[in-house]
DNA sequence: ATATATTATTAAACCGGTTTAGTGAGATTA
DNA sequence: TAATCTCACTAAACCGGTTTAATAATATAT
């Protein structure tokens, strides 16, 4: 593989020009940077990246801590990631953690070796200590969606969970319904938090009464979906919609409802969170708020790289607004689903 | 951050002894060794990548290259790459193609600039020339999931469609189905060719006569088997039972097989392949073929820490083998499904 | 014609590791 | 006692870039 000795040698000149050459940097005989590039061109070259790396400190990485790549929502906010670093030439160094700890331990590796200019964590969970380690040496981080509200001046995206939420419950009030039933999940996660107190305050502004039996528990799952709407129909069988945290509790509550010869959603409309692919495919086709994950990825990376090139960043917290997909599952007079079959409903 | 320099002027002894002695290299005093892990503890010291990079030419570091990682397959692919090379001390930078072959070139700088030790390759598509020219300058490489047949020596993790597809049509026989259909993909990708001669091979040996109206091509979607299902169903309205070459396709079908009045798995039973997480969720549960996918991921991510360190391949061609997910869908007289709900289908 | 500014180029140091050949002291052998 | 062998350690080169201060050559100003 060539190096900038052997055009050097080739070019009849120093290493020093070739580099300055190289860089498009001034100093350089127009017709001497012509022939430079020219050789370069015929050898292939390619800066070593080890070497520059050494010589600039600086590596044109960014470290990316994430707590399960299979997952399909960090997968998507990886791929916004990659996007947004490839387009301005930086590579991704991927470390997970699976939530363990040890792993944490890992992604330390990724600065204190210095192989990354900066650093990115996608987490839902606080890693409050991991934060501030990292935070306290001055390095470059961005946080994505994280749950704990940040206090601290870390640069963070996140996504409006409040506003989401409430636009749900708008919409199914829009439609008429007015006893509508609340699956939270992990209340442990902001992000349910923000969502629950979102369906509290649409029925306050919308005037009507707050009915604890309301609201349930589920957790992430399907299964959780399921149970925790079980427990509805029994506990409230007058409720006519209901607003879960997530697609999948969504889709768990749908298989209750109709277990009890229900209808979705002529007797009961359901409303999900996430917008998972899965969503567009279930039977009726799941309404939904949508967050901006490939965006998220995208933004976060953007700002991630103003940092590590020393620029001022304007706003320190970058909050997303959501995005309500309105499909069959909640279709009142007027479902929005696109074929026949997603509007009738089973 | 501390070097090495810092080590060695803080323990009275040169840098080359420091080297010595935090690799574990014979030359060191017990005590003086001692005495310069404490004192590399005591600064948290950490070897400069780059630095190390440089010196030793290699960076610990594989480069995958993947279409779209936000694809739950590939998603899944990564993961298991991951945990393999996390295992071996390995970090991973990621490139992704977006099927784009100007992005392909960026790929190339990935080893261009000596940043990754070896390649990853995750593919359905032939990418010969990429292949070729990375394996031409003799680079550690190794391909997954490629569909064209190698016949260049390339390493190489796939799965066995064929025996995959076997198994799911024996399984419908097993049943008792014998009007059994195939809704294939695209077909000029490899892997359905082989699940097409598993389908083929499997009627055969049962001595059935093969009916080409009953072989009908979707694609990789949802609608794709949701058409082809009613194409099926108008031409061969005999069939009592259906097998797609995809999950995706699998659940179109079946939403095909419902709008006619029909019941799954009563009057047709279905199969599908891949065992996409949101099988497990539909109703009913689908019975498909999984694909150790993760798994082939870690192998692959071995192999080529192998080649990586000079070792010699003893397969240059694994094969992993297909496991059939039993569940509702295709219950003949003994549905597996776990819950009521499922065994009942709808 | 001389002093000065500008431009093109380069030598050399540096980044932080690894590695090789060599040095000197102490132990072992003849 | 002298010759030889070990052992612990180090000087210095090297990996492949970047950068700074210095130099030489040329152009411009006085």
């Amino acid at each position: 593989m060539a190096t900038i000795a052997d055009i050097a040698k080739e070019a009849g000149v120093s290493r020093a020009t070739v580099s300055l050459a190289l860089n498009g940097k001034p100093g350089v005989a127009p017709e001497t940077r012509r022939r430079i590039l020219e050789i370069a061109e015929r050898l292939n070259y390619r800066p070593n990246a080890s070497a520059r790396g050494l010589a600039l400190q600086r590596t044109q990485t960014i470290g990316v801590i994430v707590p399960d790549i299979s997952s399909p929502f960090y997968a998507e906010l990886v791929r916004g990631v990659e996007q947004e670093a490839s387009r301005q030439g930086f590579y991704l160094i991927l470390a997970t953690t699976l939530g363990k700890s040890s792993r944490v331990e890992r992604c330390f590796q990724l600065l204190g070796e210095r192989r990354v200019d900066g650093i990115l964590i996608l987490t839902p969970r606080g890693d409050k200590e991991l934060v501030q380690r990292i935070q306290g040496r001055g390095f470059p981080l961005v946080v994505v969606d994280r749950d704990i509200p940040s206090s601290d001046g870390v640069v963070e995206v996140i996504v409006d969970n409040f506003h989401g939420a409430l636009s749900a419950v708008n919409h199914l009030l829009s439609l008429g319904r007015q006893r509508i039933a609340y699956i939270n999940s992990i209340p442990e996660l902001q992000a349910s938090r923000d969502r629950l107190r979102g369906y509290k305050v649409a029925l306050q502004e919308y005037g009507l009464e707050l009915n604890p039996k309301q609201i349930v528990t589920g957790n992430f799952t399907w299964e959780g979906g399921y149970e925790a709407m079980k427990e509805l129909l029994s506990s409230c069988p007058h409720v006519d919609s209901v607003f879960a945290a997530s697609d999948s509790m969504a889709i768990g509550a749908i298989r209750a409802i109709r277990e009890q010869g229900l209808r979705v959603p002529e007797d009961i409309a359901v409303v999900g969170f996430n917008d998972v692919p899965l969503a567009a495919q279930v039977d009726p086709p799941l309404t939904t708020v949508r967050q901006p994950i490939g965006e998220m990825g995208e933004i976060a990376c953007h700002l991630l790289i103003q940092l590590i090139e020393g620029k001022v960043i304007p706003h320190r917290k970058v909050i997303l607004q959501t995005q309500l997909v309105v499909r069959g599952s909640c279709g009142g007079g007027d479902a929005k689903g696109k074929t026949q079959s997603e509007k009738d409903g089973c």
